[in-house]
DNA sequence: TAATTTTTCACGTAAAATTCACGATAGCCA
DNA sequence: TGGCTATCGTGAATTTTACGTGAAAAATTA
């Protein structure tokens, strides 16, 4: 069997200082990159930037609710969570595991143990990455999507966030989840029935009239000029479509 | 959340014939198709002919020791290993782990928290083999067609897009499909009675007027020449055809 | 209750599909 | 070879469909 000791990204959110100083030595010793926040509402912020290919979530957060980070964070990433905490009460653990983490691990823990989780998880995320990479429906998420420069669509999928001309935009529920399935399939012309069932659920098709409203407000709020659309296109008869990403970096 | 609860085939590994009878009864009222076997030797056995979906392992087993079994499984099957074991010692845990295991659960467990945890390695498990799915289907159409070098014809059949002579190209939706059959069958001669069944739906045969209009269309958007068709070719009183596609990597 | 969000409707416009008439071409047979 | 005919290519008019728009009713939320 291959012990796969690759070097990995790992975010640790974790309250406690001592522990997390702890954490952040023993991983660096062994050659992994590793972030470290305090509290949840960071952890959305660094998540976005850094890019985790692991998370160690400690729940007992002081700001954002460690839940409410896990359920927002599966919203875009697929990376590998595993949840250290001292509660071990059943439902609990119930709940982290049914709110997208991978794993659960009661303190104290022995860290040997704790490493060989880590290595459990990644060889399964490796895997995925490696079916990813090859398959043609699966592309990697990314946290943000952003076109047009700095004047342009930014949409921060952590955040919930839609800026547009540098400011920030409210957005109902449902704009913004019409929003999220475009922006996060950029590039790709999304049918009427897929946006339907994607957004509304299934038996929307052929309610088009929902699209062409929730569109247009979309357009009045994003679009420098709606009436000539930048962001939000139209393949005529097929679906809508965003255009694809600026180039990363740019 | 997905919280999916489908009913999956389990292996369940386990010595102890009250504990066997626990799982067993537990999993199937919950709808699971289960199989109980006493030891290793009879697991790789079963595992062969059940194909189960999840592993269920004690170590403890008389004849073929739990670790050599997960090793031997894990030569074959990408199914989910969650192991049960009294043993709580760090190096045993680690072992299982590294050996393959996704999971280590400590005797005694609650039974909810190990529902819990097949449910999360189940959610792996269905998004690796939706992935597979999509990567390895043997007979699955080319993503992209495309012929004639880079100033020739390519059909992006993910995205819709339609290019030639390095330009991009708008196509209507009957226009789209029509190409689409074409290119997916390149090489093909397809009937004018094919066509029009696959692209107007049946009922059509005869209406071969829309097959000349449609055929114009697409000749006047892609060929260099359109009086001198390099792409859509006629097979007279037959039907439409397009060349096969270049050989990969030319 | 007031405010926001979602659902629903009707209409003008732009694009696409359908339909028609005619010119061009290839294969067939004298 | 040359005319004949079925089949194909062409241009353009007409019909149909889909999209964008404003606005208002219904449902939801605070």
């Amino acid at each position: 069997m291959t012990t796969t000791d690759r070097k990995i990204r790992i975010l640790c959110v974790e309250d406690d200082p001592q522990m997390r100083s702890f954490l952040l030595a023993q991983l660096r010793a062994r050659g992994h990159q590793v972030q470290a926040v305090r509290d949840g509402a960071q952890a959305i912020d660094q998540a976005a930037i850094f890019e985790p290919e692991l998370v160690l979530l400690d729940l007992a957060l002081p700001t954002l609710d460690g839940l409410a980070f896990l359920r927002r964070l599966r919203e875009w990433s697929k990376a590998p969570v595993i949840v250290l905490s001292a509660r071990d009460e059943e439902s609990v653990k119930i709940k982290a595991l049914d709110s997208g983490a991978d794993d659960y691990l009661t303190k104290p823990f022995s860290l040997n143990e704790l490493l060989a989780r880590v290595r459990a998880a990644m060889r399964r995320a490796d895997e995925a990455a490696r079916l990813r990479s090859g398959a043609a429906g699966g592309e990697l998420p990314r946290p943000v999507y952003h076109c047009g420069g700095p004047t342009g669509l930014v949409v921060d999928f952590a955040h919930r966030q839609v800026r547009s001309g540098g400011k920030e935009v409210h957005l109902t529920p449902t704009e913004y989840d019409l929003l999220s399935e475009l922006t996060r399939n950029a590039g790709k012309v999304l049918t009427h029935r897929e946006l339907l069932q994607r957004v509304w659920g299934s038996d929307y098709s052929g309610e088009n009239t929902y699209l062409r409203t929730f569109i247009r407000h979309l357009r009045r709020k994003l679009e420098p000029d709606p009436a000539q659309p930048r962001f939000l296109l139209n393949e005529l008869g097929v679906g809508y479509y965003v255009p694809p990403p600026d180039a990363h970096g740019a």
